[in-house]
DNA sequence: ACCTGAACACCGTTCAAGT
DNA sequence: ACCTGAACACCGTTCAAGT
């Protein structure tokens, strides 16, 4: 046996930057990202907190380096005939991505686009609008509405199933639903089974359509604009 | 001077619920909702940390109180001729709560809807959507969507004005401006100015715009739905 | 009831030190 | 270079106590 070796202290060189964002990463899926601290981390490593500050300056600077691995993990495949099948392809590889690894949308909400793996999606996104015709401003705003809408719908889901997760989270929603008035709230308490069972996949389809026909509208609007009155 | 009763320690009835809760608003306005704690609340009223716990258990109570107290300080008003005016005008007033106090959006991504202001304006909402000629279901997930489309450009906009705030912000947004691959990323980098510029309001109608053709087309269908192959 | 003070169990991070 | 240990300046919250 090597127990020699590895026992107690002192352990070598346990330790390297993949190994560690492969493990934060795991953690912040399983707990979610306020959950996640360096000497949680630390511990699950075997190691000291301060043995991780030797490869990252400090939390902050992880939380990025955990996204970019996270995204490089699961590349968005480009396709499609029509640009609508070129946005819906790719909408569904960033939405793909999201559900792959629930803190993604956290680590998105916390900052902006930093790091170098959000660019590529959006570069797709954009030079695909941008070659459907639409124009630099509406190409532009068509983007950051597409990818709200994945982005919120995938919080949405992620939020729900982490409080759907354990006990005390399914009693407060239970007791959120049932304290509301009928007698205030008529529709909204008539329509809480639909609200709750609309699950991501159906409620994703449903508003990227809607943003899809609105564009198919603007395009053709924009191509008929000159020359009509 | 009353200065022998207000000197030193025991400040009497100095607290009372409502002045925690807007103190406690103005603080994360200004500061935002994670750099918020009770011990600052606390030292801002000139009180010791516990003094809080008489009037709220714990601090996710007090994120919740705070959140109705916002709410409430601005009714959305109802109104409009067709549904479309009617969808405008409500999402116009979730939209302007929110403006008024940006620490709303952090606090409704936090939590799923709790407390008792939440319901109003999804009744309202729900019910014009149902009234319009939705069925339950398209009604429910216009309701998310709409609500996911205001919640999010809110985000985005709060989230760039506090980072444009302060100086090392500004350095790191321009940083990461920077580093972009023009090689690799050539809209994006093309189009950088228009994502910069894409503010609030202009970027709010678009997908709202969008949103509600797509709805349009929807109630379209559904009508000709029966009656047509 | 209303507020205080000390204390507990946590954080992220700095510093000096070990190998 | 790579990791440790003690320590600092924070948290939210519990507990016992004061008035």
């Amino acid at each position: 046996m090597t127990e020699q070796l590895q026992r107690k202290r002192a352990p070598r060189n346990t330790l390297n930057p993949e190994l560690i964002v492969r493990t934060a990463l795991e953690l912040m899926d399983a707990e979610g990202v306020d959950s996640f601290g360096m000497r949680g981390l630390a511990k699950r490593l075997g190691v000291g907190p301060m043995a991780l500050y030797t490869y990252f300056r400090g939390r902050d600077e992880l939380l990025d380096a955990v996204r970019d691995h996270a995204m490089a993990l699961n590349p968005i495949q480009l396709g499609g005939d029509t640009w609508q099948e070129r946005v819906r392809l790719t909408c569904r590889g960033i939405r793909g991505m999201m559900l792959a690894h629930p803190c993604l949308v956290q680590l998105f909400t916390a900052r902006p686009l930093a790091g170098h793996e959000v660019p590529h999606a959006v570069e797709a996104l954009l030079s695909m609008l941008r070659a459907a015709g639409f124009d630099r401003d509406a190409a532009a705003r068509a983007y950051l509405t597409l990818f709200n809408h994945v982005l919120g719908v995938a919080a949405w889901e992620v939020q729900l199933s982490r409080q759907l997760a354990d006990r005390e989270g399914r009693r407060q929603l239970r007791e959120t639903m049932d304290s509301l008035s009928r007698a205030r709230y008529p529709t909204l308490v008539d329509l809480v089974p639909e609200l709750n069972r609309s699950n991501g996949d159906a409620q994703y389809e449903f508003g990227l359509d809607l943003l899809i026909t609105g564009l198919e509208r603007v395009l053709a609007q924009r191509e008929a604009g000159p020359g009509a009155p």
